[in-house]
DNA sequence: CTTCAGGAGAGTCATATGTT
DNA sequence: AACATATGACTCTCCTGAAG
């Protein structure tokens, strides 16, 4: 029996994935029907509509009102599904992926008006093979890229390429600064284990260190004493978002929030949409590397990778994402621990919410650290945390003081940020009309927004006389952080211009979004955000005559109009038009509208002469993707991420015992490379304490935060891609031991008891499911 | 705008399962 | 047992969000 449940929960969480956001929406009054459960989760029944059992054709009209997202779901070979209207509305990614294949149907007439090269699109067999290894490297420019990256990630590369192909070269500078800082001490798993051994102190070499690896075994060690330690720290890193109501009044009182110009949030969308299902990208889990969480929750301490592979293997327990979270701590301080510490020392608290507040542990982890660039994302905290609940068990009296220590200070605290405090930057900052300011100010630091720059609002009247430029610039970073903390608790992770820009642009449609209770939200955009954004883009063209959404979002393209549409949107405020009831900073709804839009996206697979142009004209241009996806008719972002992919001397095929080997070890290398020296020397001394006690690695450093790239320069016979591929594969043999998960009836009855536990969530979208939660409790069934 | 990591979709193949 | 079908794994491709 408990082997069935651990297999069942190693097989439900091949479906989940994480929860991305870190935000917490208000109870969903509405349930999905469960006749609807395609729709709910296509991803269980992906396979049952590639099958020829019935050919209900996917109406179009629905199409009409979202084209240029729907025609991926043209491509699907038949459509049996029971909502079909709803499902294209609701997946309008998958509808659109659909219609790729589905050469008979018939095309949207406005889409196809606009996007005429999709209609040709069918399906492409993949008989292309990369060019024969031999010559690649010396004809082929993005091959010195590769090489700067491996010269950066200190594997040998050849140099001589760099010299033939100047022009790509510059790419593989961008390198980020923690791997220069990291590398000099790890430069590679052999220096990494020297530079551990002369950091730990004494004798014991095994076990001694708090990051160990067996060589002879490749299980990675940690100290589960220490382990326990740094959840204390860890602990801080809790995302809160706000449902204070209180402080809502306080907030929009303070700011007359209602007094501005800003678009209310319309709340009904939240229920009318309710019924509105992810879009199939959404809902779709990923199979592999997703909630190795859960899947670890059952697992036995130890994971040995299969004979076969197993050079290396790790050590998995799932007690561990603290190593990624002190990391990430320490990386927060880049920027402003010493503004916080030093200019306002009482404001400590305030700065970290989220149960940092007086934290020992967690202040000395991150002390030294303020150097190090940062490396993990926001994601990985909310992940950390949702795997912290596995670790319950691991938190002592002590850590679970602090934490409690933590949240009553982030509570009274977070009242004072929202005050006016008597600091400098601060009055202005608060006052009504800064507010309203900061609503208008809408200028842009960027190239594209420079098209909405801080011309005077005719209109709205909202924009201060006085430069939002300069404001920028001057705004207090501590002020501006302490303000977006209260909606985005890990706002100090971020780069101080972006902090600026959010602080300038956004802080105001913040507060109007708390003070309707809608928490700012971040991960991947639900359908009724997409939908959001097309209304916006649409009621934005009609109020001001502009053509196409094409021409507002692509200016550039229109040389001749481009002063009179920006004019337009910079008279029409076309910053709050376009984030109007979305609760995301302005620039991410500015981009995804850009990617909705784009009539060169979504252009389907690359066929070989496909292939063969963007070589080409790379070997002409460079690194301009935006010129050559112009040339190819292409997004600029598919272009580069498609060239990173392709040619090159890389093998294709089944991976041979050595290769496997080499990416065992890379993966390895880079995990151990990524923890910076202070952490190391941390762990060890804690292992030293109690050399018995031994955890295994984080969980979530075996498959987050891997610089793959990194990875493929050390495995070298095989892109970053495949590496990645790879290395999920070998984790999830060994998380499933090598065999099976549920098939059969067995299977079927995972599945459905995933459906009735995602049936109970009542959640309107994928987005709001906490996976790791959901894994779990199904594993108990 | 660019880069990177994460993730989803689709084609293909191997194998488990069901049917005769 | 032979065959047909269903299912899952693997791999590759492309898209997405985040961040600087």
């Amino acid at each position: 029996m408990e082997g069935d449940s651990s297999r069942f929960k190693i097989h439900t969480a091949v479906f989940c994935k994480k929860k991305k956001q870190s935000s917490v929406s208000e109870k969903r009054p509405q349930i999905p029907a469960p006749e609807s459960l395609e729709n709910e989760h296509p991803n269980l029944v992906k396979r049952k509509k590639r099958r020829k059992e019935s050919q209900t054709p996917a109406p179009e009209s629905l199409e009409n009102e979202h084209p240029h997202l729907a025609k991926r779901k043209k491509r699907g070979k038949e459509s049996q599904t029971p909502a079909p209207e709803s499902l294209e509305n609701e997946h309008p990614h998958l509808a659109k992926k659909k219609r790729r294949k589905e050469s008979q149907t018939p095309a949207p007439e406005s889409l196809e008006n606009e996007h005429p090269h999709l209609a040709k699109r069918k399906k492409r067999r993949k008989e292309s093979q990369p060019p024969s290894p031999e010559s690649l490297e010396s004809e082929q420019p993005w091959v010195s890229k590769l090489g700067k990256r491996r010269k950066e990630s200190q594997t040998p590369a050849p140099e001589s390429l760099e010299n033939e192909h100047p022009q790509v070269s510059k790419l593989g500078k961008r390198r980020k600064e923690s791997q220069q800082l990291t590398s000099s001490l790890l430069e590679n798993s052999e220096t990494f284990h020297k530079a551990k051994k002369t950091t730990s102190t004494h004798k014991k070499k095994k076990r001694s260190s708090v990051w160990e690896v067996d060589m002879e075994t490749g299980i990675i060690l940690v100290n589960k004493e220490n382990m326990e330690n740094l959840l204390e720290s860890s602990r801080k890193d809790v995302d809160i978002v706000y449902v204070d109501v209180s402080q809502e009044q306080k907030l929009a009182k303070m700011d007359k929030a209602e007094e501005l110009p800003i678009v209310r949030f319309q709340k009904h969308d939240h229920q009318e949409l309710h019924s509105d299902v992810q879009s199939k990208k959404n809902r779709k889990h990923p199979k592999k590397a997703a909630s190795w969480d859960a899947v670890q929750g059952n697992q036995p301490e130890s994971i040995t990778l299969p004979h076969s592979e197993s050079l290396s293997s790790v050590d998995l327990e799932g007690k561990s994402t603290e190593l990624a979270v002190s990391h990430k701590k320490t990386s927060k301080e880049k920027v402003f621990r010493n503004q916080e510490l030093g200019a306002t020392p009482e404001s400590l608290d305030s700065a970290h919410p989220g149960g940092e507040v007086g934290t020992e542990a967690g202040e000395r982890v991150r002390g030294p650290h303020s150097t190090r660039k940062k490396s993990k994302k926001r994601k990985d905290a909310s992940a950390a945390i949702a795997t912290s609940s596995d670790n319950v068990a691991l938190l002592d009296s002590n850590a679970e003081n602090v934490s409690v220590d933590s949240l009553e200070s982030t509570g009274a605290l977070r009242e004072e940020d929202v005050d006016c405090r008597p600091r400098k930057a601060e009055p202005q900052a608060c006052s009504s009309e800064k507010h309203a300011e900061e609503m208008q100010g809408l200028e842009s630091t960027h190239e594209e927004e420079s098209n909405l720059e801080s011309a005077s609002n005719s209109e709205t009247r909202y924009v201060s006389e006085d430069g939002r430029d300069s404001e920028e610039s001057d705004v207090d970073l501590d002020s501006a952080v302490r303000q977006l903390q209260e909606f985005i608790p890990d706002i100090q992770e971020r780069a101080a211009t972006t902090i600026r820009r959010m602080y300038r642009d956004d802080l105001g449609r913040f507060k109007e979004f708390k003070a309707q209770g809608v928490a700012i939200r971040f991960g991947k955009f639900s359908a009724k955000e997409n939908e959001q954004i097309e209304k916006n883009v649409q009621e934005f063209l009609s109020l001001t005559g502009i053509e196409s959404a094409d021409k507002l979002l692509y200016t550039d393209r229109y040389p001749e109009e481009k002063s009179l549409i920006t004019n337009l949107k910079r008279k029409h405020a076309f910053r709050l038009h376009i984030g109007k009831g979305i609760a995301r900073p302005w620039k991410p709804v500015y981009y995804r509208a850009k990617k909705m839009f784009d009539v060169n996206n979504y252009k389907g697979r690359y066929n070989e002469e496909d292939t063969k142009k963007l070589k080409a004209y790379h070997s002409l241009h460079g690194n301009d993707w935006k010129k050559i996806g112009a040339m190819v008719a292409r997004s600029s972002l598919s272009v580069a991420l498609k060239y990173s992919q392709i040619g090159g001397d890389r093998n294709h095929g089944a991976w041979s015992k050595t290769e496997t080997q080499r990416l065992i070890k890379a993966v390895e290398d880079v995990i151990l490379k990524k923890m910076s020296p202070e952490e190391l020397r941390e762990l060890d001394s804690r292992l030293q304490e109690d050399p018995t006690g031994r955890l295994s690695v984080v969980r979530e450093k075996l498959y987050k935060g891997i610089s793959w790239v990194e990875v493929e320069a050390r495995v070298e016979t095989r892109n970053w891609m495949q590496c990645k591929s790879k290395w999920t594969e070998i984790l999830t043999k060994r998380m499933t031991h090598g065999g099976f998960v549920y098939r059969g009836v067995k299977a079927l009855q995972a599945k459905i008891t995933l459906i009735k536990r995602l049936y109970e969530l009542n959640v309107n979208d994928a987005n709001e499911i906490d996976w790791e939660d959901l894994a779990s409790a199904i594993g108990d069934h």
